[in-house]
DNA sequence: AAATATGACTTTACGGTGTTTAATTAAATG
DNA sequence: CATTTAATTAAACACCGTAAAGTCATATTT
């Protein structure tokens, strides 16, 4: 690891904290080569060194994104596990932070699950690997349920459209058992329904209709628990 | 209304049709002051004549296409109408198509939930009503469902947070009875999980995840009509 | 140690954007 | 017909991403 090398990370690394200064404090129409370059004081060609265009610049940003929500959600499921928790808990735990990060960060939020930059698109093959982290702290805790019997997999295993539980099927490891179709279904119900409040949450929807919209989503999340046959 | 009246309206008409073309063709990316300007073949400055800035031009697009949308749901409810359609049957046919409208129109779609364009911020005094409309095609027929009886108000409306509670009884209408406060909640529950659903797959998340978005989104439904008490 | 190559930059420039200003033309009104 | 008003244009300003070419210090190789 060479000298120049460091230097050159650890300029790369400023260059995106700068990114998120701007991107918070403007938005992302704030979030330009240009206005990037004024802050850290270099001419705007510079930063293609580190970049190779804006797009890239946006994609690290993403990335990161991606993996700190993934570790917030982990972090506030270990808090849990270390409360000892039970994992009707944890769950409910994860998901409280999974709002409240977005709220916290709601432009690097919006930046991940809006559609913030025209002409931008994001490549799957690197943001598609970073959604599912996410996805995988929640899946932890129920497949846990499943494995202790927590959460009952009755007969909605059947009810799932073919297509659905084939492609199910398709992601899950040779060796895991059926039963565990149920709690990556359950996944998605869950993760479409919170991602849906805190969507209209973030994009200012949902206050004059709610009012309170914490309460609510709180109320809805411990709602949609006891249906999935959990004691909240 | 004089003649330069009606030709001034027929041309701001026009703009907001080449706007759309361009939008769906190249996506908010393409929606520019002088692509439309080039389009209709003006310069860019006589664009100013009918619409202020960029941004006033978006906003009556996003109006237009919250009515568009609105307009949608109440044709679907009214098809559903002249099928002889139960009330379960309407809020299915209703549901379904909040999902294919917005995939139809994506492009627009993504103007009025995702948050496309930077730097512009839609006033609230413009679009609240106009989302409003939408929302109402959904609670019209929850209201019917709880007027005969096949919405059973149980006690969920007591386990309601007291804030939200607090919030929905003063948009509530003074004549209206306190049990329609159980549909309006199940409203926003409804709702915030279809809004999730849609704004997954139009973004891109939810394909590869679960395969087939559109009969999981008739799944949940399903299913979700059926846990609000419903005989689907 | 000298020569070469690489990386980090700057200057300049091109084509794009929204918007303002002032001047011009066309249409409607008195 | 004269005057007001609306519609339009040309020119300019301040941004934007980025490509090309050149400069200079640092690494690497001979």
């Amino acid at each position: 690891m060479s000298r120049r090398k460091r230097y050159s990370e650890r300029t790369a690394k400023e260059i995106k904290q700068i990114a998120y200064r701007l991107l918070s404090e403007k938005g992302s129409a704030g979030l330009s080569i240009r206005a990037i370059a004024r802050e850290i004081e270099m001419t705007p060609p510079a930063l293609y060194t580190y970049f190779a265009s804006l797009d890239d610049l946006i994609t690290a940003l993403i990335v990161d994104t991606f993996n700190a929500y993934a570790d917030a959600l982990e972090t506030a499921r270990n808090t849990a596990i270390e409360n000892n928790a039970s994992l009707t808990d944890q769950l409910i735990a994860v998901s409280l932070r999974y709002r409240t990060w977005a709220i916290e960060y709601a432009e690097r939020w919006k930046l991940i699950y809006g559609n913030p930059i025209p002409g931008y698109h994001a490549p799957p093959e690197v943001t598609v690997p970073a959604v599912r982290r996410t996805g995988n702290v929640f899946l932890g805790i129920m497949i846990n349920m499943v494995d202790t019997g927590e959460l009952s997999t009755f007969n909605t295993v059947e009810s799932i459209p073919s297509t659905v539980r084939k492609h199910l099927q398709a992601t899950l490891p040779d060796d895991a058992p059926d039963t565990y179709l149920y709690p990556m279904y359950e996944l998605y119900s869950c993760w479409t329904h919170l991602h849906g409040m805190i969507t209209l949450e973030i994009f200012n929807h949902l206050q004059g209709a709610i009012g309170d919209a914490e309460s609510f989503y709180l109320h809805e999340i411990k709602r949609m628990y006891t249906e999935m046959g959990l004691k909240v």
